[in-house]
This record gives structure tokens, C-alpha cells and sequence, in this order.
DNA sequence: CATTCTAAG
DNA sequence: CTTAAAATG
């Protein structure tokens, strides 16, 4: 039976972290065809997920410890490119992309700017650059963009929307730059799946935010030229603090993606 | 019914962990008098303590998170001293003590040599202030000084000593130090209790050590003027690295603490 | 190998 | 609050 490929996105909050609280018994559940991880703040370790049956592709930090993304996926990838294109950014490692039966699927972990001024204007920095990578991956193809953009785009997308417009995150040009960013093409998957409803990926470690569900959406699969349908956050199993987002890719008659639509 | 001070020593390689680990119960059992600790590793937490109706004495280092001494006590001490006498050792709070009912009370903790030759010399610098802080004490009165001296004295003092003779803690000049302070008028209290029996009071925590006991035997109850009844150390409950130490002040005819037999 | 502190989120 | 690393033992 043909199915299309189910992805994944999760910011794992250290994959060793995530290993602990039973990474590979959900992705043995879930089965995703492809899967996004940010925050892998480990290096490489192939052979975890080899024993699953999954090809890796890793970007890390070169800071030992901190940031990293990588993606999973049952079936090899082409074409894998690392970086958005600017070495201070790429230092961190924070994209990695493949391409999957004519679509490019991609992680990103977009910086925090949430410990200091200074790292606010790295983040300011950076926002554009992923509209610059972006736009030119729509001009070339389908494109499944998933991973932790640290920004919520709408009031609803956020639990204290008031008390929070002059926290990172949530600042008037953070939720510009990500109208923007859908403005280049792209859709917000998650947010079609849910309409109006509100729907959180991220709750803080502090207080009681996760039982209390003072929660952020700013976890996304956006995609251009493809369609995912099914998309649901899980706040369940808890492998981090942030909610893994999972969908499948629409097939069209041909069997392969079907175009957006 | 009239009874001896009931002593124990314990390096807690850190009092919040020993905490975790269950020290309140023990301490609930085994009801020492006094309780001399080393590697406290916390701000002064006098709560703790005086909810168990002890009084405590600190002597904290420093930098916080490392070293550090303290002394609880039913009875409130009188004298309460800190310090050997050396600046650049008293500023990591090896050493506290206090009389009570005219024997001084003393918790050191001596540095250990492994992780640096700094500091080895730091720790070879340490040892000769020692033995003049204990030759005034010892000609002043009855005293009791416990704790962890980070030196074997004897090949029966350590599980494995022809493979630490290059090592910190059974260098030659280290064993030869411990004699001379013995020779000042101290019992090794713990050696007296053993006779030529094999005993130790730290286990690596690599390896399988504590399981194999391959130990050291390098926390000490020594005494001048008085003597301690049923010295022990006790290999369970594990609450720290290093096992607690206990013996019972033997008492005269008068009540008060008897002098060395 | 275990503890605590730090940086980061 | 949590992670991982660094320093220390």
C-alpha cells in the first residue's frame, strides 16, 4: 500500500535527554518516514538511529553541547546541504535539508534571544537570511520546512499574548518577519489543521507553564508545493519541553506528492 | 543515665546530596552529639539541622559549590574557632572546631593532591600547618579531631597500596607527614579499634569499587587526652563516597570525659 | 563516576 | 526548571 511520508518535527532538548524519556519506542510507534530534530546538543550518533532502520544527517554546533539539528528518514536522502549561508549562523548549526522523492524536507532551529541583547541581535540577524534561503527554495521546489522558530506568529498562538510583546518570541517584528516568511509561499500546516483553535508547542520547564498550559506555538511545519494533511502537535509522550509536530505529505494520483492545492 | 559524647565524622561530598541519600534518618538513629562534616559543598544550611535540635557551625569556602566544613552538636560549643591559620587555606574552609564540656571538637578537611600538581603542593604546603595547629591544641587540652586527611597511613590502610605508592594520598612523604603527627600525642583512634584488621572509609566511585571494597582508609578520629569507645565505620547507609566514621567518648569516674588511658 | 556550578534556553 | 559541560575530587 502506497502512503505518503509521515514527518515529524521535534526541538529534543538534547537527543541523550530525549533518549531517556523514550525517543525510540515513539518513533517505533509513530513511524515517521522522515523526522526534523533541533536541539540535538550531542554529536552524531548514527548508530541510534541506524538500529531503527533510519539514514541520519546531522549539522552540530561546533560548540560541544549546544544547538544542532539532523534529520532522520527510512529512505536515503539527495542532495543534503547544511547551513542558511552565513558562517556565524552555520557555526551554530541550525538547518540541514535532503530531498525525498522531489521534496525538500528541512530542519531548522532558529536562535533564542531570550538570554540577552545581544543574542536578540544575533536572532534579528538571522530572520532574514532564512527568508532568503527560503524564497529560493520555493522558486526550486517542493519544500517541507519544519523545526523551532522560536517565534509566535499570532495572539493565539500564544497563552499571555499581553505580557508577553516585549518577551523574545513574541516582539512586533518577530510576528512581521514570520507574516512575511508565509508571504514568500509558504503555509503554516499546523494552523490550517486547527483553524482557529489554539494549539501550543513549547511550554516553559518554570512554575507549573506545562500542566497549566501556558503555552507557545512556535514549532512549525510549513510547507510550499505540497500539502500535509493530519497535522497534530502531541503533548503527549513528553520528550522535551517542546511538543513533537507530526503530519503526512497528500498523494496525488501519480503516486508521488501531490502538488499544493 | 549518664552517657559519652557519641562522635561521628562524614565527608558528605556535598550536604545537599548526602541529604537526598537519607542523612536526617541516619542521623535520627544513630543521635550523635556531634557530627563532624567535611565537603559541604552549600551555603550554611542551620535549619536543616535545628530542626533535628542540633546547633551547627560553619566554615564554608569561598567558592561556592566546593569544600567546606561544619560541626553540629546537641549542645551549643563554646570556642568556636576556624581556620588553620593560612590565609590561602582558610579561604576554602578546612578546618572548624569547638569545646564542649572541656574537649575540642574539630572537623578538617585536608586537599586532595590528585587533580593537579598545584595542587599537591597546595596540599604538601597544608600538611605541616596542621601538625602546628595540632601540637598547640594538643598541649592545650583534650581533643578529638576528625575528618577527612585525604593521606593512608599504613599498606594495610589502603586495598591496593604497591599501585599508590606514585599516587596522591599514598605518597611516602604523605605516610611519613601522618606519623609525624601522630608522634605529636594523637591516637588514630579507628587503627586503635581495627588492631592490624583492614578497614577503609573511601571507595572510588569508578569501577566497581565500593562493590569490590577497594578502598582507602583516609578519614581519621584522632585523639589527645581522651579516648574514643567503639570506633567504627559504617559501610552502609552509602551517603556520601566516603563512609561515616563513629566513636563514643569513654567516661571517668567524675562524669566528665576521662583522660587518655 | 558523582557532585555542583555555569551557560543557555 | 532543565540540559550539558566544566571543574573538582
Amino acid at each position: 500500500m502506497l502512503t505518503g511520508v509521515h514527518v515529524v518535527t521535534l526541538n529534543l532538548n538534547g537527543l541523550r535527554s530525549a533518549l531517556r524519556k523514550g525517543l525510540l519506542p515513539w518513533l517505533e510507534v509513530q513511524q515517521p518516514g522522515v523526522a526534523l530534530f533541533q536541539e540535538v546538543r550531542a554529536d552524531p550518533m548514527p548508530e541510534v538511529f541506524a538500529q531503527l532502520g533510519y539514514h541520519s544527517y546531522w549539522h552540530p554546533a561546533s560548540k560541544a553541547g549546544y544547538s544542532g539539528v539532523a534529520i532522520i528518514s527510512r529512505e536515503p536522502l539527495e542532495d543534503v546541504q547544511t547551513g542558511i549561508g552565513d558562517a556565524l549562523v552555520d557555526d551554530e548549526g541550525r538547518l540541514i535539508s535532503g530531498v525525498l522523492r522531489g521534496v525538500r524536507y528541512a530542519s531548522l532551529y532558529l536562535p533564542s534571544g531570550a538570554s540577552s541583547e545581544l543574542r536578540q541581535e544575533f536572532k534579528n540577524r538571522s530572520l532574514p537570511l532564512l527568508n532568503v534561503w527560503a524564497a529560493r527554495q520555493v522558486q526550486t521546489g517542493p519544500l517541507v520546512l519544519g523545526g523551532d522558530f522560536n517565534v509566535a506568529h499570532r495572539e493565539i498562538d500564544i497563552r499571555n499574548w499581553r505580557g508577553n510583546q516585549k518577551n523574545s518570541g513574541f516582539l512586533p517584528h518577530e510576528r512581521a518577519w514570520m507574516g512575511e516568511l508565509l508571504a514568500l509561499g509558504l503555509r503554516d500546516s499546523h494552523r490550517d489543521a486547527l483553524g482557529e483553535q489554539a494549539a501550543y508547542t513549547w511550554w516553559s520547564n518554570r512554575a507549573n507553564a506545562f500542566a497549566n498550559n501556558v503555552g507557545w506555538r512556535i514549532d512549525y511545519l510549513l510547507t510550499a508545493g505540497v500539502t500535509l494533511d493530519g497535522v497534530v502537535a502531541h503533548r503527549e509522550p513528553r520528550l522535551s519541553d517542546h511538543a513533537p509536530l507530526g503530519g503526512t505529505v497528500r498523494l496525488g494520483e501519480t503516486g508521488r506528492p501531490a502538488p499544493e492545492s
